[in-house]
DNA sequence: GGCAAACAGGAAAACGTTTACCCCACTGTA
DNA sequence: TACAGTGGGGTAAACGTTTTCCTGTTTGCC
């Protein structure tokens, strides 16, 4: 393949010219720079970036760990992180962790050899699962932001939707409409939750409006289960709407979930909203597509990746900045998936 | 960052030592080969990817060329990708096109310079906008894999759904249930439409198919826009069910639509498959999940990326292999979402 | 015991850039 | 006219690997 050498060859001129109109680095004469970029075009050059990278000692890249490319609300993100990322001049490195720790650190061991300038990590849940990897990152003086689950209280950039808040809204919503026996179908894998983790914070949301309003949270009524997203959602309802015939409300941890819900509704024949109300998570487009269209909590999403890529940056232009926890605000959607309980 | 340099001092040994143990590349007396290894664990090494990739000449990296990220059906495709090419050993680095001619070629231009080993390119629609896109693939001998939208009679390899087919079998079950008058609303662009896209392969097999019964395609009832996915679904349903009430049944080109279709259907007071039968094509996880069930075609979404990334390191391996095209065959898969018209 | 062959490991070139350093030929000033 | 300063461009080192070639030691065989 056609290298620098050959470009200043046909130019009559050093490499090291050549190199300078490519980067604009010093001055060049505009005859010499003429010759070189019809050498150039000529010779059909593209500079070889393994050789630049290597010696500039940056890769213009950064890696992108998501738990799967193809979930609905991740793949919303991936496209938001590749727009801003390469508006910056970045390329994104996109991995699907599985929420396993293993690939999650063999993923991070491949980028750490690929050099990438920094990191974007949507850390595998229970978040401890990721404090390696993070430390690993972080011992290396890789500039790092987590992104949708954080881990309170540790020395890395954070950016997160205030899940509590935006739980509490739904909740609280529901609770005013007159609902009082509310299913909750969680996102999370069913261990143990932390803080910070959008699992736990939309719990605590739950919570929090209930007990203000007086109201005890029935744990019975929480399920979570080993099934994927939609999957999730219909097995748990199916199993809430038979064991607890009185419900009149599901709060779905997730928009996905919720189309599962609405499904398993259908089939049972409840009529939504009439017979039960359903909340989502997240407003992905698909929200408002759906029969019917799907209360739900909307994510800035679009906001989510942009700061993300804006800490990022500032870490990566000074190293000694320090992290810094942003958290952006939810917004409650009202659509045709809720109303009041049918018999109060 | 510590080097091969600084493992080869600890261990007493030689960087080229050092990089045989790290390869394998040839027998090393073993208690060499320990110090090696701990030299390596303890200065907690990571070869340089950058510096390996200039020597090799190669990168193990595969660039991947995908309309959008966050597509239900491209999604699910970059996920199956990853998986492939990831056991193969190779990187894949997904881009989103837009279905942009210029932005594809930027991308590729980037690809290049990266010197990626190989690409798998979703081309743009209309296909001659990625023509000079996988010419300068080729002219520099970079193997190139052509997936879900085809390129006939081009020297590049291809994998491919039997769209005609799938089209075929879903038009062929509304026309036997009954139906005579079906919209079909279409996945393109609404340019020009090339034999070996889907959009175009999707309508012939629909005109084969009542060809075949004797019954004339209604040009007025094909409808495309410029609207994004579901919505498409929507609004080109509104405008069919409005100015052309006697249609019974939609054949959605995309699932995605086809949840346009049903949200339209809905709110028109059109039940389905009561008023009206609704088939889509992809079958997504979501198709199953939307209510009712809807009737589709499945894409083979799975072996579409086994098979191209099988012919992709075919191609690697041997530079010379002539290009192949692979057409995989679709399902009708039949649920809820159709029967019988109301008057036949 | 001597010699060829095999064997383990080292020295150094090469991959394609960027950039620090150097040099020559001007220009402008005293 | 001489000389310092500057501007344009070249030389070569360096980035971190892999791999060819070479060397010194050991092995095996007669």
């Amino acid at each position: 393949m056609t290298s620098i050498k050959t470009v200043a060859q046909q130019a009559q001129v050093s490499i090291a010219t050549v190199s300078r109109v490519l980067n604009g680095t010093k001055y060049v004469s505009p005859d010499v720079e003429k010759r070189v970029l019809e050498a150039i075009s000529a010779l059909n050059y593209q500079p070889n970036a393994p050789a630049r990278n290597l010696r500039r000692q940056q890769t213009l890249s950064v890696g992108v760990l998501l738990p799967r490319l193809n979930d609905f609300f991740f793949s919303d993100l991936a496209y938001v992180l590749e727009k801003t990322l390469s508006a910056a001049g970045y390329n994104a490195l996109f991995c699907s962790t599985e929420n396993e720790e293993e690939k999650e650190a063999a993923i991070v061991n491949n980028l750490i050899m690929h050099r990438v300038d920094a990191v974007i990590l949507v850390p595998s849940v229970p978040v401890q699962k990721s404090l390696a990897t993070v430390n690993r990152l972080l011992e290396r003086s890789i500039p790092v932001v987590l992104v949708d689950r954080g881990m309170p209280g540790f020395a890395v950039s954070q950016v997160l939707s205030n899940n509590e808040q935006g739980a509490y809204d739904a909740t609280a919503y529901l609770l005013d409409l007159g609902h009082r026996y509310i299913g909750v179908i969680d996102s999370g894998t069913g261990t143990a939750k932390l803080a910070a983790e959008p699992g736990h914070e939309r719990m605590k949301g739950i919570q929090r409006a209930m007990r203000e309003r007086g109201i005890a949270l029935d744990n019975s009524l929480v399920i979570f289960d080993q099934f994927e997203n939609i999957e999730m959602g219909y097995h748990g309802t199916l199993r809430l709407l038979t064991e607890h015939p009185h419900i009149s409300a599901i709060f779905a941890l997730t928009d996905a979930i919720a189309v599962g819900v609405l499904r398993a509704a259908s089939e049972l024949g409840w009529r939504v909203p009439h017979d039960l109300s359903v909340s989502g998570f997240d407003d992905l487009i698909l929200a408002s597509h759906v029969i019917p269209r799907l209360t739900t909590v909307a994510q800035p999403v679009q906001a989510l990746g942009e700061k993300a890529t804006e800490l990022l940056l500032r870490q990566i232009h000074d190293p000694e900045t320090s992290p810094e926890t942003v958290m952006l605000d939810t917004r409650l959607v009202i659509r045709e998936s809720t109303a009041p309980p049918r018999s109060p």
